[in-house]
DNA sequence: CCTCCACAGGAAGCGCAGGAGT
DNA sequence: ACTCCTGCGCTTCCTGTGGAGG
């Protein structure tokens, strides 16, 4: 048998995981200075008792978006002032409503609990701003929220009603396209200030990874070329910081359970695979259960052949199509065998809808060549990996 | 040309949970 | 205890639309 000792004395590799997970804020942002400049400058007026700018930060997955406003609120909570920021997830709080909950519930203990109205909501609000505190809300994947244009009304005009202090928005988004989507009204009074956040560069991938390498395994058990090699193969993928920071971290893993002194590209090269099936099995696993379901029957018809596939079948033809009825009668069949009720047709497309935002499958048009009017569905992700992930969370057999 | 297929997506409304007011 | 109200997930109904077939 292994002693602790044994098992104790064999992570040499890592000194503080920790420092490798996208969550952990290191003390300076390479790379970033100049936005953290332009935030602060934006910011910066509710301290002095004004209204801040709305803002806009654009940039793509894994770019320091969050990380940097969270940087931000960190300094901005050192200062006192009657000011305050509040960081939101709209994937969890998705409507006006439950954002204005969220953000007053800080102010007031009672609407812990659901059930009031949103007139009332709006006067607790007035009434806090009214006394001249600034509050600024930060709206991380912004893109998620249902009725975003109420909520920038709604906003808008707690500004004009309350004499003094005030309420502003930061967005953050990773999809350019979302400003189309929203009333022009709302798009200006949004689009005060815009920020970009522009991937990184596989140098400046490199020099970043070195950093949390340094801080996060011992000094000396990454090869220099491991590092570089997970950079490039980063860029060239996606530029997503979060990626090569999971890469690296997999293959220090790798290294460990080899049981070898030093990562190298070889622990790189095998920990890819990986990465992709773990960043997919995070992003599956937080949906709620009829989400799964919807990407568990598209994941086995893609598997088992769709109609498209078929008819296609001796032209020239990429894996994996569905149409979209199929997909939807393939879905009421799953439903069946889980003995759950099948949501209408109707719902079914906001589910797509939903898992189209998260990257997880893609939609387009149908172009010639068939009949009528129907919409060709694609997963984002291996379809294997997909189905396996979903069968594995609804306990399917 | 018109028609119809196979969808997209808006509008209205329903049941429910969980308040507030009486 | 009761009625009324609100937001939310959802269904039902409806109108719109691009291209294939007649």
């Amino acid at each position: 048998m292994a002693s602790f000792d044994d098992i104790l004395s064999k992570h040499t590799i890592f000194n503080n995981p920790s420092v490798l997970s996208p969550h952990y804020i290191p003390k300076t942002l390479p790379f970033r200075e100049e936005q953290m400049d332009e935030l602060m400058q934006i910011v910066s007026p509710s301290l002095k008792k004004q209204k801040p700018k709305n803002l806009i930060i654009y940039g793509k997955t894994g770019t320091g978006k969050t990380c940097t406003i969270r940087k931000i609120m960190e300094e901005f909570e050192k200062m006192e002032a009657d000011a305050s920021m509040h960081y939101l997830n709209c994937r969890i709080y998705n409507s006006r409503y439950r954002i204005l909950q969220k953000v007053l519930k800080n102010y007031v203990p009672e609407l812990e609990k659901a059930g009031f109205g949103l007139p009332y909501l709006y006067e607790k609000l007035i009434e806090i701003i009214g006394k001249g505190h600034q509050m600024i809300i930060v709206l991380d994947e912004i893109d998620m929220i249902k009725d975003l244009d109420e909520l920038v009304y709604t906003l808008t005009r707690a500004n004009d009603e309350a004499v003094s202090g005030g309420a502003s928005m930061i967005g953050i988004s990773n999809r350019l396209s979302f400003k189309d989507a929203l009333d022009p009204r709302s798009r200006s009074s949004l689009y005060e200030t815009e920020i970009l956040f522009p991937s990184y560069t596989s140098e400046q991938l490199r020099k970043i990874l070195s950093q949390r390498v340094l801080e996060g395994f011992n000094k000396g058990s990454v090869e220099d070329s491991a590092v570089n090699l997970a950079a490039a193969i980063t860029a060239r993928e996606s530029g997503d910081a979060r990626y090569a920071l999971k890469l690296i971290m997999k293959a220090g893993e790798a290294a460990e359970q080899a049981g070898k002194k030093k990562v190298d590209d070889d622990d790189v090269e095998k920990a890819r695979a990986n990465v992709e099936l773990d960043l997919t099995a995070e992003t599956i696993n937080t949906l709620p259960e009829m989400h799964q379901v919807v990407l568990y029957s598209i994941a086995s018809l893609a598997m088992n052949g769709s109609r498209y596939s078929r008819l296609m079948d001796g032209i020239e033809t990429e894996e994996g199509f569905l149409f979209s009825g199929e997909a939807y009668e393939e879905y009421e069949k799953t439903c069946d065998k889980l003995r759950k009720k099948s949501r209408s047709l109707r719902w079914y497309k906001e589910y797509l809808n939903d898992l189209e935002m998260l990257g997880l499958v893609s939609t387009t048009p149908s172009s010639k060549g068939i009949r009528g009017h129907t919409t060709l569905i694609r997963l984002g992700q291996k379809p294997e990996d997909v189905f396996n992930i979903t069968k594995k969370n609804l306990f399917i057999e």
